[in-house]
DNA sequence: CCCGATTCCTGTAGGC
DNA sequence: TGCCTACAGGAATCGG
């Protein structure tokens, strides 16, 4: 499931396929995405140039001469830059043609990804606006979270889970991250000490960045923008390692449902 | 404001 | 073999 650093390593994957391209058609063969696609979504981006390749959160955002074409993967979708004539598989939702010839496609079986065309500042869009800084750009570290978890009583996974304090991240890298900075995942945001914050932040810059250099994790759908799998997975120390035995001290890695999600955790390692 | 619950969707896995 | 159910989850939205 796309979460940083699988968007992040899509991004770099179509960027360059997609940079200084024009798109010069867009079939689109199902609009019931997260938010449906609205009529005159094609024309609105057929013709465009496209100036470069961004990611803001877990949003990809492909800046053209005359608008953004914003993605967001959910849960189950994947991009893809495809020579011509490859077939088209269930659920290959959305296709730019490019005047390469080749194609960007969008496949998403689950529908919880979204397509959206804004014509104006991309960051005073709704979905972008309030979202919280970058974990990996400057304006966050464990003083910005110490801060921010003052008065909050939510437990310390869903407050990372919360894109309004900090993007990006999601099931996988906050149970990582908190693993790293020995942090059980029900502990109050507030009752985290500064220190511990300091260690939380610097755990989730580094679980993301090392995630990216190997291309993300896939557990099931996820493939990149060449339609490999990111190699992270080998990497994992507590996600969907329920009763297996810690890699750090040989404990069983205990599993737990919070704010209906799966948790995973080492008893040991993350004290109370 | 804060926080927990609900909702969207479909492929997969497990039980019988 | 086949049917049914539970589960996976990003994030908006709603209700308390």
């Amino acid at each position: 499931m796309p979460e940083l650093p699988e968007v992040e390593t899509t991004r770099r994957g179509i960027a360059p396929s997609l940079t200084g391209q024009r798109i010069l058609q867009v079939t689109v063969r199902e609009r019931r995405l997260r938010w449906p696609l609205p009529r005159g979504f094609e024309a609105q981006v057929a013709g465009c140039r496209v100036g470069g390749v961004r990611r803001r959160a877990k949003y990809l955002l492909v800046d053209t001469d005359r608008g953004t074409l914003m993605i967001h993967l959910g849960m189950s979708g994947s991009l893809r830059v495809l020579d011509p004539g490859v077939a088209l598989l269930a659920h290959d939702h959305l296709d730019l043609l490019l005047e390469s010839g080749r194609c960007l496609r969008f496949n998403d079986p689950r529908r919880f990804g979204s397509v959206h065309w804004i014509a104006g500042d991309p960051a005073a869009h709704p979905l972008l606006a309030d979202l919280g800084p970058e974990p990996l750009g400057p304006d966050f570290d464990g003083d910005y979270l110490w801060s921010r978890a003052r008065g909050r009583s939510v437990a310390i996974k869903i407050f990372i889970m919360n894109a309004a304090i900090v993007v990006g991240v999601g099931n996988i890298y906050a149970s990582e991250a908190l693993f790293r900075a020995g942090i059980r995942p029900g502990t109050p945001a507030s009752r985290v000490s500064r220190a511990r914050m300091r260690q939380l932040a610097t755990a989730i810059r580094e679980v993301l960045a090392e995630a990216i250099a190997v291309g993300g994790t896939t557990l099931r759908d996820y493939v990149n923008a060449h339609g490999t799998p990111g190699y992270f997975r080998q990497q994992l120390f507590v996600y969907e390692r329920a009763g297996e035995a810690c890699r750090r001290c040989g404990c069983p890695i205990q599993h737990r449902v919070q704010g209906q999600r799966s948790t995973y955790f080492c008893p040991v390692c993350q004290r109370p």
